[in-house]
Formats: structure tokens, C-alpha cells, sequence
DNA sequence: ACCCTCTATGTGATTTTATAACGTTACGAG
DNA sequence: CTCGTAACGTTATAAAATCACATAGAGGGT
């Protein structure tokens, strides 16, 4: 039963932004850009974190934390929910994953490094996420929001759909 | 006990948009639209429904469900959280409530009648929330949902920030 | 009016998501 | 080495949402 939550090995794995790419390498440049980031600026990626980033970005999709704390358990960690959340939270914190919240999930970041606002395309079919640029202070938000003086700190993007993958499946 | 939860008598019933208003009469005028636009459409304005709708209209900001609930059993509705989704569900349908994804609460609609993508602004101070419009499609997320083929059906826009009442006061 | 059906409501139980609180471990600065 | 802080592990609990099933009501056809 430990293990019933958890997603089936991806057949998504091939998918970045739903497009098709190498995803060892893609997984394993991602996660040494992480651990270089992280010794410049002094955070410390420790196991739990480097695992459930690892984990995040084995799948080009949105996972649950319970999800993720299964298979922390199955990998020797502790497994009780303040584990995976709070490894979470270090690693949204530091833009290296990023909280879909229309899914009470979370992804790999896709763009990492640069500051950005990231807008997201869910696939309500697959569950495949995609990550692009928004620029939520340039458009009708933005102009409602300085028309009001409102001061955006954070924005949350997400499109609900259907991805070309399932649409050609369709 | 069972009103802990339960928001306090706003203060912050004189504002839509974060603007001054005649509050009585918005929510009233919001109301007999929604009853006219159900009797029109054959949807049925229950009584519960009509309760969840009044208390999202009476409060500019976003209820959670067990405050509604809280709400619902003080007015001798049922006190189960069914009730509660059920009637939010209904709302939310058919555009008369939007649900604010990054805080888990509902907002009644501030632009009934119409069609709209809404857009959100949620001050973390005081936690009012104004609706704005937005049009995702045809920002930099269009272009990516464009280019990569995705199919947008639902967008879910929201920014949180500090709203003009609390800057000012601080 | 009656029956029939479909929708809505009420309730109990459970699942899923998230946080609080507290003791222990271990890293890193001095 | 030792001290302070950050991270971890665990128990417990809170908050959000859904499932399942029984009852009540509204509206249509006759």
C-alpha cells in the first residue's frame, strides 16, 4: 500500500514543454546547475532536497507531495509529511520548483536560473505541465492593477487544456 | 464553538475593486440579476445557493468553504461540507462565484452576466480581492499555448500583492 | 390530482492536503 | 572543540475536499 499513490514510471519522460528531447541528460544538467547555484549562493542542497528535485524533474509533470514522500520513503527517507514538505518549500523558495496551485502540485522548474514569472500550460488529459514566460504586469492585469494602485509582488498563470500530444491523439 | 472559524463583521464591505461603493445596494442589485438571469436559464437559485451567494457578495474577499459552512449551519442549513461544495460548485458553474485557487476561497463575481476570463488581485495584508479582466490569449502565454499547440480552455490568473488600502496605511 | 423522474439536500464517513510542536542530528563559524 | 543554527524525524492535528447513500422536492406527462 506504500507505494499505491505513487505515479507510474512517466511515459511523459520524453516531453519538456511538451516537446520531445533527451531526458537523461536533460535531468542530469538540470540537477548540476542546481548544486552549482546552490554552493555560489550557500544553500545547502541536501538529500532530501536534491532527491525530491530529481524526482520532480524525472517527470515532466505535476506531483503531489504525497506523492513525492512515497517515493522519498522507498528511497531511505523519512516519511512522514513535514519531510516532503518542507524540502518543498526550500526548493520553491529557491526557484527551483514551482507550485501549480490549480493542482495542489508541484513542478521542476524549467528555466532555471534567471528570476522569472512563470505562466503554466496544464494538460487536463495527461497532467503533463509545460512552463513558459509570463508577463503578467505588461497586459490587462498589469494596467488594472497600477489603475487601481495595487503593487503586484507575485503572480500566479496557469492554463487549463489540452496538450498536442493528446489533441493528436484525439 | 461552531463559529470560530467564521470571518468577523467586515470592514472591508465598503469596497469592490478596492473602491468605495454603496455596498447594500450592489449586493442587492447582484442578487435580483442573478435571480433574473436563473429564471431565464432555467437554473434553479436555491435556497442554500442563494444564502452562499449573498454571504461571497456581502464580503469583498474570499470565504473558505467551512466559513460558508459555518454561515450555512448559523442559518439552519445543513452543516456538512457537502452542502457547502455543492452549492459553491453550482455558483462557480455557472460564473456567478470564482474560486481563487492560490488561496483554496471563493469570490462572487464582480462582473456577472458576461463571458470573462477573470483576473484576480489578492491583497496578503488584509486579504480583500478585486476582480480585474485578463486576456491570457493574447499575451506571451498565447504565443507559447500557440506555438507549441496547446489548447487553451480555462486560465486561472491571479496576483497577489498589497492593495492600495494597505499601502496607505502603512 | 397523480405518479414518475430527476435534481437537490442532508448526513456520516473518509480521503487528501498541509501545518504545529518538539526532540535530535549534523553542519559550519569561531 | 564547542556553540549556535539549520535541517531532519516523528507524533499529532488541522484544513480542504470527496464518497456514498438515504431522503426530500420540483416539474413534466397523463
Amino acid at each position: 500500500m506504500t507505494s499505491q499513490t505513487q505515479p507510474e514510471p512517466t511515459d511523459h519522460a520524453g516531453l519538456v514543454g511538451f516537446q520531445k528531447h533527451d531526458h537523461q541528460s536533460c535531468v542530469a544538467t538540470a540537477l548540476s546547475t542546481a548544486e552549482t547555484r546552490c554552493k555560489n549562493e550557500g544553500l545547502r542542497l541536501t538529500p532530501v532536497r536534491r532527491k525530491v528535485l530529481e524526482m520532480l524533474l524525472q517527470e515532466h509533470r505535476a506531483l503531489g507531495a504525497y506523492a513525492i514522500l512515497d517515493n522519498l520513503r522507498e528511497a531511505g527517507f523519512g516519511s512522514q509529511p513535514p519531510v516532503a514538505y518542507r524540502a518543498l518549500d526550500f526548493l520553491v523558495e529557491n526557484g527551483f520548483v514551482h507550485k501549480i496551485e490549480r493542482l495542489n502540485a508541484f513542478v521542476a522548474c524549467s528555466h532555471p536560473g534567471a528570476v522569472h514569472s512563470p505562466a503554466f500550460m496544464i494538460c487536463r488529459l495527461c497532467d503533463s505541465v509545460a512552463e513558459a514566460q509570463s508577463t503578467p504586469a505588461k497586459g490587462s492585469l498589469g494596467a488594472a492593477a497600477r489603475a487601481v494602485g495595487f503593487e503586484i509582488e507575485r503572480t500566479v498563470v496557469e492554463a487549463e487544456g489540452i496538450c498536442p500530444d493528446c489533441t493528436a491523439k484525439a
